[in-house]
DNA sequence: TCTAACTCATTACCTTTGCTAAAGGCCAGT
DNA sequence: ACTGGCCTTTAGCAAAGGTAATGAGTTAGA
């Protein structure tokens, strides 16, 4: 099958070897390859999903009404740093799945507030796990060395995600 | 205005100061957490992006091109990491601003060869620092050692990214 | 008090970016 | 010369984000 070798033919590619991401050493080569190893990343742990399991967002914005309580849609989008009619979206979806209710608040009845709901809580920690299946066994493939690494850079990452 | 305080009538936020995210101890928590930041930090990453700059699968593929010569789409896509549909419309996109070109092959018709344009080449420099201007500029403001805990774990996401 | 300005959530619509399925052209072995 | 397989592309779908405009509710000032 001499297809799958046509590349040979036109491209140089002198050192196989060499197909390693380049080495930053200097500030603007960090930030470059920290760019395109997170979005690397984010786009395979994204396409983790079964087909039943909640949106990333889902996950998201229902771990935080675990941790937070109830709270109004605008501020549940200043916490994951989107746009009010877009989390709108994600609370419509949770809500005709039952794992949230939205609830006028009472003082101001501009505000909603979204609260997780019994099935919601029953199902976040189901999900979440299946949801890091993939992540959670590529993690024991590594060595305690290269996760000690990860853990330590985890507090700067979400430094730089905005908390 | 009282309007910005009406969530802490309703919503607990008993500690102010603890608005940062759980502490990792478990290797799920580890997953959870570091998947979390990755979608997070991505997303404001690819927001950081001026009006007619690339976008980052644009850039991300003309260096591709400019480290190992013209490829085949499919070999393309799978440097990537995506379909190679996906691919088509990036290339595409590349070809009507100029920045690269399609060679069908000469030994194997069925593939299409990409190449970088000088157009291209000139390109990528001036667009990727721009692009990167607010990643540097964040990480300038990072400790030297939380600046060191992002280089010593880059290889580790990009081990987890596939390189 | 009553009106003007503001705020919150939502709706409507658009964009980006990925996917799968299927089509169309091309290659190779039987 | 078929038949099956491979590479690219087209077509269509879904997720996830955005802005602009609307409607309801609140606040502040004349």
């Amino acid at each position: 099958m001499p297809a799958a070798k046509i590349s040979q033919n036109t491209a140089p590619q002198s050192q196989p070897a060499r197909s390693g991401p380049a080495q930053p050493r200097t500030q603007a080569g960090l930030a470059s390859s920290l760019r395109i190893a997170v979005g690397r990343l984010n786009r395979r742990i994204r396409n983790q999903r079964e087909d039943d399991s909640l949106t990333l967002n889902q996950l998201s914005a229902l771990g935080i009404l675990e941790r937070k309580g109830p709270l109004p849609v605008g501020e549940l989008a200043a916490c994951e740093r989107i746009r009010p009619p877009s989390m709108t979206r994600i609370v419509s979806g949770l809500e005709e799945l039952g794992l949230a209710v939205r609830e006028p608040d009472q003082v101001d009845r501009r505000v909603i507030n979204v609260r997780i709901t019994d099935a919601g809580k029953a199902r976040t920690a189901a999900d979440r796990k299946r949801r890091d299946a993939w992540l959670t066994h590529k993690l024991r493939d590594l060595t305690p060395d290269e996760r000690e690494r990860l853990r330590a850079a985890l507090p700067v990452l979400e430094k730089l995600a905005g908390l």
